[in-house]
DNA sequence: GCTTGTGATGTTACACTATACCATTTATGA
DNA sequence: TCATAAATGGTATAGTGTAACATCACAAGC
């Protein structure tokens, strides 16, 4: 590693050790695909090898942009069908408050994701969501509603800029 | 009432008296604007006017098109100029899911909604969602994150769909 | 009445997001 | 090898949302 020093960046929230932490995701993606029989081909591999450069939510023309440099596709569909796969296959979320993709925290294990998006400076982060405790949940089984999936996205303002903003 | 007898028909996924309902929210929003100093307009009344009259979640496009019918405005912003006004001031949400709109069903009532989409029909219910208690909260409170808004949205089938589809 | 300021509306033009569709290539498996 | 399915390339277009500026309506104060 000549120049860039191993670099700990924010996470969500949180710090962590950045570089560790895509080619680890990376490699697990790997090895998940190929267990599933999923082909991980170089344009979905790259793709979400960009939305884990960056913790945070990257709209499908940002990823195009990025995979355009790379001669990796060029229009729209390219960047959508890769980021279709992830978010079929665990791999990213969607988070429609942002028409936006992010790379999951936790692939391959099964939850509810949850995401708190910082309004000021656009981080996101994934929790989890209460898993079928909710008065949601309830209000549906009284109607005979079937939920299937369960969308929970929080907007604020995440600490830093919660600092920034109370000076 | 010549023709169209008064009907009973399915609001979210329960069955009422629509006509009535429709008459006495627009009544309920006019008086509140008048309280709040907020000007209740043709084309905001009408707007709202639209999404009571569907109990299902209208595109903001679907509301122009009716809107143009009726001379109230012809392009885009003035619909979203409506819808903005409408959701502001807690007269309807946004579905961000189907990036549409929908009228509230507690309309002056502080409230965090939570929808039941049934990706089927595409009817939606609200209901409510449980406010402090989830574990999103406590993710956020240890971060330091301070929630402004929570989004909750629900996808699945309704209890018709689920008849239909069971067969 | 007139002025003035504010908020609402009219209008154009454009930006951003997403998909339908068809042709071509690549991998998989009989 | 050949048939099949999956993935990609590419065009065009549909759908969603806003910036920016001009104009209009209304209410408060002179
Ligand atoms: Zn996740
Ligand atoms: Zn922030
Ligand atoms: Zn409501
Ligand atoms: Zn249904």
């Amino acid at each position: 590693m000549p120049l860039a020093a191993p670099s700990a960046e924010t996470l969500g929230f949180a710090r962590h050790d950045h570089n560790h932490c895509v080619s680890e995701a990376l490699e697990a993606a790997e090895e998940r695909c190929a267990d599933a029989g999923l082909r991980f081909t170089p344009v979905r591999r790259r793709a979400l090898e960009i939305l884990l450069e960056e913790h945070r939510a990257l709209g499908a023309y940002d990823v195009l942009e990025r995979l355009q440099e790379e001669g990796l596709g060029a229009q729209p569909p390219a960047a959508y069908r890769a980021l279709d796969f992830l978010v079929a296959n665990g791999f990213a979320h969607r988070i429609e408050r942002l028409n936006a993709f992010i790379a999951c925290t936790q692939p391959g294990e099964d939850h509810v994701p949850a995401f708190l998006i910082c309004r000021t400076c656009g981080r996101v982060a994934e929790t989890v969501a209460m898993p079928g405790k909710g008065v949601i949940e309830a209000a549906a089984g009284a109607t005979g509603f079937r939920i299937e999936r369960v969308l929970v996205e929080a907007e604020g303002l995440c600490a830093d800029c919660v600092t920034e903003a109370g000076r």
